[in-house]
DNA sequence: CGGAATCCTCTTCGATACTG
DNA sequence: CAGTATCGAAGAGGATTCCG
């Protein structure tokens, strides 16, 4: 079955939960490659509100470091196809365990930043006074 | 036996690896704490060249994040300590995955990044002409 | 001693428009 | 289709100075 829309979750946590993978979308496209490898306009699709330059900036940087393996297949209409290596992969264990982590405890973690800024904002209005 | 020195390699891989906690600071800081509470200029001098600024807003973050308790003693002169709660506690398997993955695969990233680098670099010599 | 206030630079991300 | 070029906004991090 082919998905055509977005696959992640637009408050998915992994903007607010305190461990990280590369950048901003590089955990999701590994996650994606993961299941298969892709064409550019694929991972595009299904990552959603990310633009050509960031996502081209992600790809390339995961390239250099080896993560993915980029393809050209001439056209036209040409198609560039990117999969995860065997280095890349060596990645999964560690999105696998901040998902774990963001799991068990991001609502602890978020409970904590309510009380703090509760105690903080009466805090500030008492030194008004 | 007290160290009074920095305790961290200013070349550290925790700048250059993919996997990161929190930012800059904040593994570091946490590693420091996991072992015993620590007074604030104490963490400062074994972490080496970290400015009061950041410091301060690297254990505010980790504070609010529940992550670490601060506790102050009155002076003069006064102290205030930092260590790490059950909640900051669940942080450090994420850690020791990094630097277990670093140690097994930087290698063969920062390798990966040469051939790339030396690989583009030929290319543009080639695009001149 | 443990910060807070201010100023500065560098990088990241996004929006937009254009191209082989 | 798979990018590149340019611009602008925002935040992270550091240097410096001052304070209770």
């Amino acid at each position: 079955m082919t998905e055509h829309a977005a696959r992640f979750d637009p408050v998915c946590p992994s903007g607010i939960a305190p461990i990280h993978i590369g950048d901003k979308w590089t955990a999701m496209v590994i996650c994606l490659l993961a299941e298969e490898p892709m064409r550019y306009s694929t991972i595009r699709t299904q990552l959603g509100p990310v633009t050509a330059k960031v996502l081209t900036a992600t790809l390339r940087d995961l390239e250099r470091n080896g993560f993915v393996a980029r393809s050209e297949h001439p056209g036209p209409p040409r198609s560039v196809h990117y999969g995860l290596t065997e280095l890349g992969r060596t990645l999964l264990p560690a999105i696998a365990l901040a998902v774990g982590w963001a799991h068990d405890h991001l609502g602890a973690m978020l409970d904590a930043q309510e009380s703090y800024d509760r105690e903080h904002a009466r805090r500030d209005r008492a030194d008004l006074r």
